[in-house]
DNA sequence: CGGTATCCCATGAGATACTG
DNA sequence: CAGTATCTCATGGGATACCG
């Protein structure tokens, strides 16, 4: 690769495959379905306790999407009445170690990434 | 933490500053700008042409936000005209090898998430 | 060249009501 | 309990025009 050649990996394309699952999984509230999920297993109603801010729709529309996407696996327990469970699936734990290390990440440079801000906001202020 | 507790990291919750840091650089553009100048240095202009999908809007909104988190570092060239050169920070390096690993993740994976995309889909059909 | 300003629309997501 | 359905609204982002 020459200093003339595109710089960029192609994957990241906002159409590219690769691109749009890390879209769906890594999205507003799947991050923290994902995170809390790791844990335990969890049924509907302890999901939205475990995250006070989602709705009813977000929580449905992230679990489906996380399912699809093979990262937790919903299980229907026969009892009555009928009890739904959500569990993470193997390569969604390998997710979350990801976003674990991106955590740790904004941990360790909050400090510079807040003396930037001041420094900016000073500017523009 | 016994098997009662809350399970999740407190990080992650959407009003928390570490995860507001990751909305700001982990966006829909900044994710691609980031990356493309991680190759090298580029004007606004030459980044327009490196990722053709995105609007000159786009472009300046995920500019600003990476400068004023310390991302990337705006260099006005004193020519005639005035140019504006885009470099990236030591910081936003070592965020783009994380990024890299999670595509990575996405390259390891895919056969596994189309599996269990086709497997939902004929289900739900 | 490197933006800013404005209008417009599609999507995400909150609130609320209802159901097997 | 575990959702579905509907309405509404805020935000992101595209298109276009203009500016120093």
């Amino acid at each position: 690769m020459n200093d003339t050649s595109p710089a960029g990996s192609a994957l990241l394309q906002v159409d590219a495959p690769h691109r749009e699952l890390l879209d769906q999984v890594l999205d507003k509230w799947s991050l923290q379905v994902l995170d809390v999920l790791c844990g335990k297993d969890l049924r509907f109603n302890e999901l939205r306790r475990a995250i006070p801010a989602i709705g009813q729709k977000s929580l449905t529309a992230s679990l489906r999407r996380l399912e699809r996407n093979g990262m937790i696996e919903r299980v229907v327990l026969q009892t009555r009445p009928v009890a739904v469970e959500y569990r993470i699936a193997p390569v969604g734990n390998t997710l979350n170690e990801l976003v674990d290390a991106l955590l740790r990440w904004t941990t360790e440079n909050m400090p510079e990434v807040e003396q930037a801000r001041e420094r900016f906001d000073a500017v523009e202020g």
